[in-house]
RNA sequence: GGGCGGUUAGCUCAGUUGGUAGAGCGACUCAUUGACGUUGAGUAGGUCACAGGUUCGACUCCUGUAUCGCCCACCA
């Protein structure tokens, strides 16, 4: 073997040599991996160098022990994400979905996406990943589509879906509906206002104050709900309230969901705009008003705020309220307001039209097998069931158009309005149908507008990714995946969907072990991000220390579920460290094989007890290392292989044996051997260069067996 | 407001079933052409956040407090 061979040679070597490659015909029991798909922006980060670095070693370990080992890789579309940043693109040459049509805009989206993904593939397979690549899926390729639309057929046909009127986060600047679980929430300093409503038809004026932070909506108001038994206010209940700026009555109800001790326990109802209001006003029957657009604008509703922004209506609200002489009196109000966890921009409820599964029987089933999957760390069965226990139906649509696009296709002309019911002309395919409608016999269809969550097809990546809908050799060998990994903050988005998506759609669990790693973040606690100019990437650490020694930094950070401090000295003083170890295994071989004395080839059966003793040392990490790795300890399988190469096996026993070197050149080069085997899953390509250059047998030390105790 | 996790050497972190604490880096001392100075041999440095409790014995189990962080939540 050529002395100079790089990391990007060994890889190149073991891929077109097909090591990688899984064989769903071999009779080796399956051991299968599942990556999960990051997702297609930017250059990786540290997260997924950690989770790449973690499956790696497993399925390196795996293979070793002779299983037929799948190690499985994709990418995913990432809506939003990638919507957004495609959109920043086009903008800097004035371009955007006002002036392009949807096919030409998808046309240059995927030019983007293959730009992207290929920068992306080069910084990603440097890292030594034994994936299979043959079998690499992208979440909208056509596979992905075919099942995908079985799935959503699937739920229609049970009568999972419905869409319709339903209060939904909707981020003005995304311009897309968000769910609860992609909203963060800021504390801020606002004014809650305590307002007084006129009652009507009194011989003296009443009034009923209410408190609200939102006086802009109050066009929207349809009620004034006050607790049950209001001391003060309970005479009004029948009576009718004048909203002081549509002039329009407003009925006052009871409702046991106001609180008594909020403001002063009178709540202006507001369905279109808030929650609980719309849950108040859907029990009462009241109508749903619109005040604020999509545009984040107030609406035509409201003459007097038309067009401006939520803050100058709100100014503008409260300046006529106090003109009216109906602002009671302003307090200081320090609450939290939800905002989009991607545009940071403050999020308006509103009622839109969307799709929803209804979750409760996904989740009562997944609730009878969850215990079947085993959990790093433990604690995770329980967050995940607390959370499945308290489940809400999925909103799964997003007004997007880079996506898997709602394979639903209305009759123009017998349901213009795109709406949902048994009897309504729809079909569900994912091209256009040629099929008549079956009520007025056209065949001019057309698809619904919005596209489907990405959660909705990363949902069921354990089961597309192997050919399902189709019953594939795959499938069949691989499913349900032995080992899945993923980062901590994903665990409702998408691995409780995985959980209750597969136990649904073939009663099984989708992974038999779940590994949550920790996250690593800066020194101050906070996440690494571009935008804080804090993270630290992966590439600028591999070319400065190598794979190998970048591996081995991160895998001391792979404690299930325990989370990391650093920044890019910390990484530079660890890696520096193992870059150091990589020295030292090379310095050993050049001990044993370059200066090999003369007559060592004759010192079979001249075992000392030295000899002896580092075998026994040997056998003792063997067994550490094996179980450590087993039980999903890799910072301490780490520990253990390389306190045992440096410390006792350089140290002491190489130290030790030039009183005697030839005589224990036999045991130089097993001890030295077998080590290296069980470095091997961590350090991929100095053990192989070192390996080779021993007396071995076999290709590669990716086919050698998993070291056993002698 | 609820839930979860951290708090161990100057720094970043380990610590299987309870038996007076470990690593890497950093500091200090010594070794200088020995496979390797990207080295070796040593040394110093911790009342394991705090307060109770269980125990012959607690970093480890229980209760509470403090503090930092994360996740979740429809009090207008």
């Amino acid at each position: 073997m050529d002395k100079t061979k790089t990391e990007a040679d060994w890889y190149k070597f073991w891929e077109k040599s097909g090591f990688f490659k899984a064989d769903p015909k071999s009779d080796k029991k399956p051991y299968s991996l599942l990556m999960p798909p990051p997702n297609l922006t930017g250059d990786p980060h540290l997260g997924h160098a950690m989770q790449h670095a973690i499956l790696d070693s497993l399925a390196r370990f795996k293979r070793m022990q002779g299983y037929d080992t799948l190690l499985l890789p994709g990418v995913d579309h990432a809506g939003i994400q990638f919507e957004g940043t495609f959109t920043k693109l086009l903008a800097k040459e004035n371009l955007s979905k006002y002036n392009l049509s949807r096919e030409e805009w998808l046309k240059k989206a995927w030019q983007f996406r293959d730009d992207v993904y290929k920068a992306f593939h080069q910084t990603w397979s440097i890292f030594g990943i034994s994936a299979d690549w043959s079998r690499e899926v992208f979440t909208l390729e056509e596979k992905v589509q075919t099942g995908v639309v079985e799935e959503f057929q699937t739920f229609w046909d049970q009568d999972l879906l419905y869409k319709g009127a339903y209060i939904v986060q909707w981020c003005p600047k995304c311009g897309t509906a968000i769910e609860d679980l992609e909203m963060e929430y800021e504390e801020r300093k606002e004014k809650l206002y305590y307002i007084n409503y006129l009652i009507d038809g009194l011989p003296n004026p009443e009034y009923i104050t209410i408190a609200t932070a939102r006086p802009e909506t109050i066009a929207a108001d349809v009620a004034i709900a006050i607790y049950p038994k209001h001391p003060k206010y309970a005479k009004f209940i029948g009576k009718k309230a004048i909203n002081p700026f549509t002039q329009t009555e407003l009925p006052i109800i009871e409702d046991k969901r106001v609180e008594k001790d909020f403001g002063t326990g009178a709540l202006k109802i507001t369905p279109g705009h808030d929650l609980l209001d719309y849950e108040i006003g859907k029990d009462h029957n009241l109508a749903i008003l619109h005040v604020v657009g999509k545009d984040g604008k107030i609406t035509e509703l409201d003459d007097h705020l038309k067009g401006l922004n939520i803050i100058e209506a709100r100014e503008k609200a409260v300046g006529k309220l106090h003109e009216l002489g109906l602002l009671d009196k302003a307090e200081d109000y320090s609450h939290s307001v939800p905002i989009c966890e991607r545009s940071k921009n403050a999020v308006e409820p509103l009622i839109s039209e969307e799709w929803f599964i209804k979750m409760q029987p996904l989740a009562d089933k997944a609730l009878k097998h969850i215990k079947e999957v085993g959990f790093a760390p433990k604690n995770y069965q329980k967050i995940l069931t607390d959370w499945i226990e308290k489940i809400h139906d999925w909103s799964i649509s997003r007004s997007l158009w880079w996506g898997h696009r709602i394979p639903v296709w209305y009759c123009q002309k017998s349901n213009p309005h795109h709406s949902v019911g048994k009897n309504q002309d729809l079909t569900i395919s994912l091209n256009k149908p040629t099929i008549k409608c079956p009520n007025c016999g056209s065949t001019e269809w057309v698809q619904d507008d919005q596209v489907l969550d990405t959660w909705f097809s990363s949902g069921m990546w354990p089961m597309i990714t192997l050919g399902w809908p189709k019953e594939t050799e795959d499938f069949k060998k691989y499913f349900p995946w032995d080992f899945e990994i993923s980062a901590p903050e994903i665990r409702y988005l998408w691995i409780a969907r995985m959980i209750m998506l597969s136990l649904w759609f073939k009663d099984q669990i989708p992974f038999k072990d779940m590994f949550f790693h920790g996250t690593l973040r800066a020194m101050d606690g906070k996440k690494m991000s571009k935008s804080l100019g804090n993270g630290i990437f992966p590439k600028d650490l591999i070319d400065q220390w190598g794979t190998d020694s970048t591996r081995m930094f991160l895998y001391s950070y792979a404690a299930p579920g325990r989370d990391g401090r650093l920044n890019r000295q910390i990484a530079d003083e660890r890696c520096k460290n193992f870059r150091n170890f990589g020295t030292k295994l090379r310095n050993i071989e050049r001990f044993i094989v370059e200066l090999k004395p003369e007559g060592a080839d004759e010192s079979e059966g001249k075992e000392g007890l030295d000899d002896k003793n580092i075998k026994d040392e040997l056998n003792q990490t063997i067994t550490k290392v094996t179980s450590h790795l087993e039980s999903f300890n890799l910072h301490l399988a780490t520990e253990e292989i390389y306190d045992f190469l440096w410390h006792k096996f350089a140290d002491v026993y190489i130290e030790k044996t030039k009183d005697r070197r030839a005589e224990a050149q036999p045991t130089l080069e097993y001890v030295f051997k077998t080590a290296l085997e069980l470095l091997h899953p961590f350090m991929p390509f100095i053990t192989e260069e070192l390996w080779q250059k021993l007396p071995h047998q076999g290709q590669s030390i990716m086919l050698a067996e998993w070291p056993k105790v002698e």
